[in-house]
DNA sequence: GCGCCGCTATACATATCCGCATGGATAGCC
DNA sequence: GGCTATCCATGCGGATATGTATAGCGGCGC
């Protein structure tokens, strides 16, 4: 029922060592000795059947084919443990420790700031660590704990809510309008005016180009005269006036320059769904948050949808 | 950068010590001794801020709230581990190794054994392991390598394939026809015959339903004479000639004396797909099991079709 | 009530693993 | 060309963790 293989413990040494490239970096960030750190390698080779895991040169461990199929799994291995750790961090005291959440770059520095900060003053001993990035994988890897998507997260063993729908429609701010005038329509539009939009596409906004597809615009890197994959980067373009761009009313409306385009017209939808492991359900510091993101974000769609 | 936590070897002394109920079950477990668990345990409610992680007692230990948050933390750390002993059986090399594959118990007991012997005879040097199950979550857990599915896997971080679909259609037993007579439509089915079914529902099974409640039928328990959740009981039950089964065809050809009923008509379709975790598309082994499972299986579908 | 069997906790000898110090090798730079 | 800054490999003393042995405690069956 066991035949355990190696311990543990060396697995955490391979994935630093791939990671810095050498035994001596990975030593520095273990806290170890490099030597240990060599012998750890050593015992891992041996322990998985004489595998040569790296090519020694002297400018550092260069990893083989095979230390490369391993590193996915130590890399699970070590955001298990770093959730284990957040999870235990405080014990069952719901007012300490540390809660991890993922969101979107635009919902993470626009709309969860004042979520997390009332939770914040409800529960100062909690800490709170967000991370804006539109991977998805994020929590079946227990990268974070919690995480706030815009798409329908449709996997088993996910605790997930639907908040609402979130509009999303076209603004430009009144420097722009002044200088190129409001489109008539969607063809002046896309013909015209300046679209801010996306670089390399990203797949999590592949709902977006569904929606954009319906209302009869194509979806081509040429069609945007100023384009970046940040979120972020775009709404700073259009609150500076460099083109059209869409957004959410409540974000938009915090710039009383910022003005919507085709009478708001072709507003588009997308769903907030709010995720956490099951697992985490256990957590009662974990059920505090996820209760109040769902909470506050209710809020915030509800005034989205005045 | 790192601030590392705990040893992880003292995660896997937790689970064990959580599973096996007591320090001396769980030294055995992991070939180590008693007092050595203990001080695992010691050191591990030390490094987590003197959490307490079990109430001693002369009968074991039992474990508190905050224990069994992390259980499944660990439990992911361990599949982890798993998998990468796995995936690291045999090195680069292609022809030796391990892989775990995880099935329907129909599809595992009667498709996949021709195919993975074929398998087998071309890469005898590669152990295979079977698991026949129908839990989803296997794959994002990495309990196993491979999982032939019949319901789309919408989860990101997977390698999918649709194979196509299969066909379900009800079939008899001869002498269950001599018996019983032949229904001459679904109601008549569903009043007078003895349907073999499910007892206690399974949650993948949720399409099969769904598809059946289409058809007219509702679903319940008292709409099966005999229940039970296995499918290959209720292949069997429907080959000792105990009532009407949905089967498919290539499986119920197999025994000339299952006769479809209704003529053919009320086929299901199921599609089959096999998926495999991204990251074992690193392991060339994977990969050549992956085609050949897609192959296979697509073989068979065709059979199927005829 | 007695004995047996499971468990945990403690004490002590030992084997193991770790860190330190050193040597050798390579690459970049003045 | 020599200097320095990396890196890895090796040898050795010491700290650390492990295993063995034992004591103590509670439940269960006869």
């Amino acid at each position: 029922m066991d035949s355990r293989g190696p311990d543990w413990d060396l697995y955490r040494s391979l994935l630093a060592v791939i990671e810095t490239g050498s035994l001596s970096g990975a030593a520095r960030r273990l806290g170890l000795a490099q030597p240990t750190v060599g012998r750890h390698i050593e015992a891992l080779e041996a322990s998985l059947g004489g595998l040569s895991l790296f090519t020694r040169s002297p400018g550092g461990l260069n990893p083989t084919e095979a230390a490369l199929a391993l590193k996915p799994h130590a890399e699970a291995m070590s955001a298990a443990a770093a959730a284990l750790v957040r999870t235990a961090a405080g014990g069952a005291d719901p007012e300490r420790g540390v809660i991890r959440i993922s969101a979107s770059e635009i919902v993470g520095s626009e709309v969860l700031p004042a979520i997390l900060a009332e939770f914040h003053r409800e529960h100062p001993g909690v800490a709170l660590e967000l991370s804006p990035s539109n991977a998805v994988e994020d929590l079946l890897r227990r990268d974070v704990d919690i995480a706030v998507r815009m798409t329908p997260p449709t996997q088993a063993a996910l605790t997930a809510k639907r908040i609402g729908s979130v509009r999303l429609q076209f603004y430009a701010h009144r420097s722009y309008l002044q200088a190129r005038g409001e489109p008539r329509d969607l063809e002046d539009l896309a013909a015209n005016h300046s679209l801010i939009g996306y670089d390399r596409v990203i797949p999590s906004i592949r709902t977006l180009d569904e929606i954009m597809g319906r209302t009869g615009l194509t979806i081509h890197r040429e069609l945007f005269a100023y384009r970046t994959d940040s979120d972020l980067a775009q709404l700073a373009a259009l609150r500076a006036g460099v083109g059209i761009c869409a957004c959410q009313p409540v974000i938009a409306a915090r710039d009383p320059n910022l003005v919507p385009i085709l009478n708001g017209q072709f507003q588009f939808e997308l769903e907030m769904w709010v995720a956490m492991h099951e697992d985490l359900k256990a957590s009662r510091r974990m059920r505090l948050m996820f209760d109040h993101l769902v909470a506050g974000l209710a809020e915030y769609v509800k005034e989205s949808a005045r």
